[in-house]
DNA sequence: ATATTTATATAGCGATCACTATAGAAATGA
DNA sequence: TCATTTCTATAGTGATCGCTATATAAATAT
């Protein structure tokens, strides 16, 4: 049996739950953005001190960087899931685009997607470093779906898939509605399906 | 014969162009956005100090509200211009989206639009209001021009195509080609065709 | 009990933010 | 000449940034 130890290991015990402080930070970054939310903010949001932050993740972009995991290993999952979800590559970025209006929608004060707008325009390109990494791991993966019945021009039309969620992304963030970005996301499926056709 | 005077009244003579400055604000916003660019940062690139510009100027944002103008006046012309440039909705939208391809495409490190993304994710309110509104009269715009043909679904037509415009202004950001950018609009054109025309 | 280990809080580091108080320099009007 | 007006630079305001030095509290190992 594996059972995941508190690290109950010597010393004074942790006075926070480091995983709800990753999912706390998730949110905080994705409403304001890497820029946006100071140290200070997460502390006051976990009732923790600069010392015990520092002492648990090391650093703001350390954090940032646990947070982007966290998030492309659950919110981040349609992507994968829709590409992989049957039929020909017409339907599956149709998926993909379909699920993001749904998800990138707002919901509780968050909107958009924390890898395409997390770290935009912001001052620390090491945050800035970390979201283009994750962009071109999803990128990749759309191309190599694509690839199946396009392989010379795989990575052209990932590339427009791509574009289109940043315009869905940044259409959530400025406060479009469910059913706005849905019409986007069929209007850019259709037009994928005209690109992925002509040769 | 009408001359612009140089505000030649009493008093020391201003040392700098203001008309120039707005440029080069201009210039530094677009590059770094917003919050990215501090008023000490374009005091350094005019050459002046804190004093001269806040005389000349109020405030950031004061500047900013300038910059807007002076953008929407020169380089955001193109959307006014290809709504206008004859045709059928459908021939409009295109030039709309094709022309912003070539024009957000990175040239001497400026990409994208500075409406759509000179304040997004910045935390001063005054700002993001700015250009939101900026946003919000070019989308009226576009909606005006679809109405000709479509009026009962101009507003969510013309939210399809600012969307597509900020993904496009999100990837020049991002660093995107200008052929990639012209992969997307040529795409995102023949998926408003085919939006415009079902009904 | 005592030593060791780890996490905690208080307080403050230097840097940067938008902005300004004060005073001097450079023009014109009388 | 001399007062008035306007722009200028020096210097510094309080606030916030990410981060840390120091000391103490709370657990286990011996």
């Amino acid at each position: 049996m594996i059972t995941t130890k508190k690290s109950q290991g010597r010393g004074r015990p942790r006075g926070f739950d480091p995983e709800q402080a990753i999912a706390t930070a998730q949110a905080l970054f994705q409403e304001k953005g890497y820029d946006g939310v100071g140290v200070a903010d997460i502390g006051k949001a976990l009732g923790i001190t600069p010392p015990s932050f520092y002492n648990a993740f090391g650093s703001k972009a350390a954090l940032f960087d646990k947070v982007l995991d966290r998030y492309a290993g659950s919110f981040g999952r349609f992507v994968p899931d829709a590409l992989d979800g049957g039929g020909g590559v017409a339907e599956a970025i149709e998926r993909v685009l379909c699920d993001a209006a749904r998800l990138y929608a707002r919901k509780d004060g968050i909107a958009g997607c924390l890898v395409l707008d997390g770290a935009r325009s912001s001052g620390d390109a090491e945050a800035v470093a970390m979201t283009r990494r994750k962009m071109e791991e999803s990128q990749a993966l759309i191309a190599s779906r694509i690839a199946v019945e396009a392989p010379d021009r795989a990575d052209r039309l990932a590339s427009i898939v791509v574009t289109a969620l940043k315009g869905l992304s940044a259409a959530a963030r400025d406060g479009a509605s469910a059913e706005e970005l849905r019409a986007f996301a069929d209007a850019a499926a259709a037009g994928f399906r005209v690109a992925l056709a002509q040769k």
